[in-house]
DNA sequence: TATAAATGCTATAAAAAGGTAGTAGTTTAT
DNA sequence: ATAAACTACTACCTTTTTATAGCATTTATA
């Protein structure tokens, strides 16, 4: 497994949010959009408000509103934050004892492999995913 | 989180036996050196007979044993194995409707990523492990 | 031939992740 | 005043993953 089902759904909603153009999502239109489960939904959401992606407003009308500008959050970020940095940096083999000075065999291989993906996941703004977005419309590609 | 415990554990096992110059490895010596849990060990290396990467032999004396060349056998067959073809290929911004006619806005960059990662799998070999290991201690590098 | 050292099978327990429910409170637009 | 939002906390349920246990079977060997 990649990812796991928590972080999936921080990336479906923060790059639901980046894409459309309403000014604040509300947990509940959230949910009807994007089917993620009710209250797991709010938890997320406030967890991400207290990682520092969102801004969230009280009161009627209230909601979730971007913290920051697009291209300061990347998909990196976000893992890091509800993974841990641990996520992508343990030894392939399963080593606790494989270190840079006393690495497995498969150290070098698998560092590069997923330095890479590091490297997708860092250079990949919410910025970047709505312009995508939005070139798509323009040509009419069908997109999500 | 990039791989599952019992997968992280198959590639520990299979890593040590194919670069060690024992004949056969049973049960309690692997769990000696390798440290994963005695029973769930167990379990564990009958999966991966099931899955024809090892034969056992039973009775005293008995174990497990490759069930095919090194050169064979590489971690993406391995990681299928036990996590499912799945595992590398959904939707990295976890839409179920993400399909290569209609997909979501991060698609082609994840399978961009991902496929670089499936190909390191898929070209990293126990041969090439073995090897590796072989050329490591020969250069008097610490190796796991 | 009894025994010890192996694996095979199946059931169950414990831990972690994912998900639901309730209650009480705060904020704010209308 | 009310309704529609979010906050916080607690407890609980379900599913998946990880781990343990018991008993059966196989086989070398003393």
């Amino acid at each position: 497994m990649i990812l796991n089902k928590t972080t999936e759904y921080a990336f479906t909603i923060l790059g639901f949010m980046a894409t459309r153009e309403e000014e604040m999502y509300s947990a509940e239109y959230l949910h009807d959009q994007l089917k993620i489960p009710r209250r797991y939904l709010r938890r997320l959401l406030t967890d991400l408000t207290k990682h520092g992606f969102l801004k969230s407003s009280l009161g009627r009308n209230g909601g979730f509103v971007f913290a920051k500008e697009l291209k300061e959050i990347n998909f990196q970020m976000v893992l890091n934050a509800l993974e841990g940095s641990d996520a992508l940096t343990t030894c392939f083999l399963g080593f606790s004892c494989c270190v840079v000075d006393h690495p497995c065999v498969m150290h070098d291989t698998w560092v590069e492999a997923r330095s890479k993906m590091i490297e997708t996941l860092t250079n990949t703004s919410l910025a970047d995913l709505r312009e995508k977005y939005q070139r798509d419309i323009a040509k009419n590609i069908p997109t999500i």
